[in-house]
DNA sequence: GTCTATACTCCGATAGAC
DNA sequence: GTCTATCGGAGTATAGAC
C-alpha cells in the first residue's frame, strides 16, 4: 500500500500540482483509506516529499542513461534532448517549481534543487568533452550552454501546453539542436 | 475597485497561480467585500478571465516594444532576450500553463495560447530579417529557432526557481545568447 | 494496517439588507 | 456598490475501534 501511495502521489502531483492535490484525492486514486495513509505517512508534506524525491532521482538516471550511454560527446547531447517526451503533460520535476508550498519548503525544495543542478552540470561536462572532440565550437561557455539546452526543454513543455500541440515542443528541441550544430 | 480586484488577482495568480488563489484572497488583497467581489464579477473564472486577458496583453506589448525597437534585427532579438526579468518570480503568463484548471477551461486558456503564438510569430519574423540582413545564419529555421528562443526565457524561469538564484536566468540566456551569435 | 467517526477550517457562492 | 448572513462541500487532520 505504501507503494501505491507513493505512486498516485506522483501522477497526481504531476497532473495538478502539490495545492491541486488533495490527500482525499491520493486516496481515492490509490485505492487506500484514510487511516492507512495515516499509518504510512504524517501526512500530505511527508507523502510528497516521498514521491518528489522519486521523480528526481528518475530525473537524474533519465539524464545520465543518455549523456553516459554510447556515442560521440555530441551524439549523447543530441540524444538527450531528441529523448521521446511527453510534451503535453509537462515535466514532472520542472512543474513543481511553479508550486510555492513547494519551494517555501526546504524538505520538498532541495530534491528539485538537486536534480537540476546535477542535470546542468553533468550536461555542461559532456559539452565540454564535445569541445575538446573538436564537435562543437570552443568560444560556447559549457556551463551557460548548458542552461540555455535544459532550459530550452523545459520551456519547451510550456509552449506545448500552451499551443495544446506536442509538435510545438519538437519545434523548439529542433530549434535548439539547429543552433547547437 | 474593480481595477483594484483584476489588479489583486493578477498578482496572485502570478505568485501562487488558479488552484492556490481563492476569492477570500483577492478580496484581503484588494480590500473588497466578498459582496463588492461578486458584484463586480460573476465568480473566480470570470475575474481570472479578466486577470489572465491583462496578462497576455501585456507580454505581447513588451515583446512588440523590444522586437519593433530601434537597431538591426538581431540586435532586436538580443534586447528582447536581455531584457530584465523578475526570474524568481516566474513568468505570469507561463505560470499558467501549468495549471490544469486553467488550460482545461478554453475561455482561460486562449489568450495564453495567443500570447505565446503571436510572440512566437513575431519573433520568427524578426530572425527572418536578421538572415536577410545577413546577420545570422541561413540554413536556421525562422520558426523553430524562434521556438528555441522563446522556450529558453521559460526554461529559463524554471531553472532559476529550482536554484533558488537569478543568476542561473541570465546564465540561461547568455547561453541561448551565445549560440544564436 | 485499515476502518469509521469526528472536528474545524477554508472554498466558492447565493441572498437579501442597507 | 457594499455589507452581513448563510450554505453545502472539500481540505487536512486526529481518535479510537477492529
Amino acid at each position: 500500500m505504501r507503494e501505491r501511495l507513493i505512486e498516485s502521489t506522483r501522477e497526481l502531483l504531476w497532473e495538478r500540482g502539490y495545492v491541486g492535490t488533495s490527500p482525499k484525492a491520493i486516496q481515492q486514486r490509490s485505492g487506500a483509506g484514510q487511516g492507512s495513509m495515516y499509518h504510512h505517512f504524517r501526512g500530505k508534506p511527508d507523502l510528497a516529499l516521498a514521491a518528489i524525491e522519486r521523480s528526481a532521482a528518475e530525473l537524474c538516471e533519465r539524464a545520465e542513461q543518455e549523456l553516459s550511454g554510447p556515442g560521440g560527446p555530441l551524439e549523447r547531447v543530441t540524444a538527450y534532448l531528441r529523448r521521446e517526451r511527453a510534451a503535453l503533460r509537462g515535466c514532472p520535476v520542472g512543474r513543481l517549481t511553479q508550486d510555492p508550498d513547494v519551494m517555501a519548503d526546504p524538505a520538498l525544495r532541495r530534491p528539485v534543487e538537486d536534480a537540476f543542478a546535477r542535470t546542468r552540470a553533468r550536461l555542461a561536462g559532456v559539452l565540454t568533452e564535445a569541445q575538446a572532440a573538436g564537435e562543437l565550437r570552443a568560444g560556447l561557455d559549457p556551463a551557460a550552454t548548458a542552461a540555455a539546452l535544459i532550459a530550452a526543454l523545459q520551456g519547451a513543455y510550456v509552449l506545448a501546453l500552451a499551443a495544446g500541440d506536442a509538435g510545438v515542443y519538437r519545434q523548439a528541441v529542433e530549434g535548439a539542436l539547429g543552433l547547437l550544430t
